[in-house]
DNA sequence: GCCCCCACTGACCTCAAGGTAAGTACGCAC
DNA sequence: GTGCGTACTTACCTTGAGGTCAGTGGGGGC
């Protein structure tokens, strides 16, 4: 939505994972629910303007659902759609090369 | 080698591919090998100055080979790592995700 | 009555990534 | 001997993402 025309699919996607926090949120909502508290809590370091802002451009790309509850207190649950779900898959095997690559770097001395 | 500690194995990849050009550097490098001027042309938009500081940085981060020529006019040559084809493996299912998103934005006519 | 908590919003500021433009050293073609 | 091409480097500037901080409105605890 950014950066059009794209290059290539990978220009696509990077596009929608850009963003200082972004890969985090999608982390931290894998196969759960979550409060806007909850995240904050899960990702440590993340200001509440910049949390907001990036849960909406993820919201924007169909990424995460807002469900708004209309309480008092008010309530809001964060969830991956479908689409943010097979986002998630496909970023697996570079979480695994991540991976791999944060061992080789402890190993190194790194860590 | 720039965020860390790193909160999981996506952090640690994403550290590593995040630079406006390197995606696109890391997918021109794809099986072959490339002179600077060729990159240059390979990737539309990038400066030399950029080019050159993420060619150093994905070098630094073992990901591309840096082969120099000792001859006039320099002569440079870039290729990917073993690890650096690990990484374009490990893009490989965001690349197609990506090409997915942008078949459903074109269909929803946004191209 | 006061303050905290919830999930934000808005004004303002900072800083580093990236862009611009010029310089470098050398050989070769003309 | 002027200018081009190679692969850069350097100084300077711009831009926008992200950070800081204060405010919102109402219920509940003390």
């Amino acid at each position: 939505m950014r950066n059009q025309p794209y290059v290539c699919g990978l220009d696509a996607a990077v596009d929608v994972i850009d963003g200082k926090w972004k890969v985090l949120i999608i982390w931290a909502l894998d196969h759960q629910r979550c409060r806007f508290g909850e995240l904050r809590r899960l990702v440590p370091g993340v200001t509440e303007k910049v949390l907001t802002q990036q849960l909406r451009e993820l919201e924007a790309d169909g990424i995460v659902h807002r469900e708004i509850y209309d309480v008092v207190p008010p309530k809001v649950e964060y969830s991956l759609t479908e689409l943010g779900d097979e986002l998630n898959t496909a970023l697996g095997p570079l979480g695994a090369w991540g991976k791999r690559r944060m061992a080789a770097l402890e190993e190194a001395g790194q860590g």
